[in-house]
DNA sequence: GCAACACCTGTACGAAAGGACAGGCTGCCG
DNA sequence: CGGCAGCCTGTCCTTTCGTACAGGTGTTGC
């Protein structure tokens, strides 16, 4: 028997996943959560095999709790359940220590699988997100920002201008433009305001 | 007997509220759709006495399918069942024609409560959000566009320069400028791209 | 009819933004 | 050690942005 800790802001969803996981049979469902913190404390108390995560937690963000999870319980396996893809966001859960990124949008059972995979100690990720990544990697310039960058993404979209910037970050106004100029290389746009919509439609902020 | 059609583009979802209706006893569900044409054919085919619609499909917006729904029967009652809120999202579901809007975060038996009233023929808003809604009457200068600036925004977010936009619309660069403006007042900013990203936290494009 | 609103336009100006040069420092990896 | 990447800084210049002033047109609704 897999033991199973779901953790979701939508009731609905756990209601949907715990349905489909205990028709299964092998799978049983231990415990729910709909905030990253209740999560924790459902892994700390139950100790169980799988985590099945969505990204999108209200308050602490998803990678927060995943890399807290692993921090309690290092050999918890864990499936990213989340309605949106995006290489940058599949391969910072990756690097966060998940076994599995599953689209909401797929089949009902395809997450039953993933479940299985990574509980028999094997990763998962379905061939459209694999496929995906494999892009990416070859064009490694792309859509991968640098830690100074994002930091920097998010204040750009936070409205502030390169002098404000500079004051905040403690570095020359100079050097904010370059840092911008890199992003917008980056991303394939020329000024801040598209720089903005297409960082938060690929999730990057 | 009311009988339901449900439209979400995760299985998961709709596995979910499936189960919690048919436990209901007076709630049967005839349909389900994941796409907006789906929806549509489900509508026309099943004739249903409420629709449970969510706003992000891929493809269409909800709101086109709302009110494409709405121009085949007008008799028909919706529930909008989505993840976000904000009160310009809320307001042109309405406007569109829905009956009710529920957040998925909410508990389970809240969208039970909602098909009910609609089916009976009222409307039904959950008390955080009518609040939420009163606040902006209060205030409606505030988040709310005109169809010429949310066509502009959209351009912003697309990285067009006053220039670009002003040459796309036919218009005097001047006049670009001026709409620009207004909509840095309403959303309460200062440059583009914080108007974009507060634009597009709103659902506003 | 006139008030309100959406939409449009002009001139002028200071403040940013963004690109094109060029260069220095640090830490890590082969 | 030498190369590479991330981070930082400078000057110069052109373009764009954003706001200040002030004003015109058409439509809707009281």
């Amino acid at each position: 028997m897999i033991r199973v800790v779901l953790a979701d802001d939508h009731p609905i969803v756990l209601d949907g996943i715990a349905m489909n996981l205990e028709d299964s049979g092998d799978v049983q469902v231990v415990a729910r959560a709909v905030r990253g913190s209740e999560a924790l404390d459902a892994v700390k108390r139950e100790n169980p095999d799988v985590l099945v995560l969505d990204l999108e937690l209200p308050g602490e963000s998803g990678l927060d709790v995943l890399a807290n999870v692993k921090r309690i319980s290092p050999v918890l396996r864990t499936v990213i359940f989340t309605a949106y893809g995006g290489t940058e966001r599949v391969s910072s859960a990756l690097r966060a220590g998940a076994d599995a990124y599953v689209l909401k949008g797929t089949s009902s059972a395809e997450l039953l699988d993933a479940i299985r995979s990574v509980a028999a100690g094997r990763a998962y990720l379905p061939p459209a997100i694999a496929a995906e990544l494999i892009g990416t990697l070859r064009d490694p310039a792309r859509e991968r920002l640098t830690q100074r960058e994002t930091e920097i993404l998010r204040l750009l979209a936070d409205g502030l201008s390169n002098k404000a910037i500079s004051s905040q970050l403690n570095i020359a106004e100079r050097t904010v433009k370059f840092h911008v100029s890199e992003i917008f290389a980056r991303l394939g746009v020329a000024n801040r305001a598209h720089a903005v919509a297409v960082a938060q439609k690929a999730g990057l902020i």
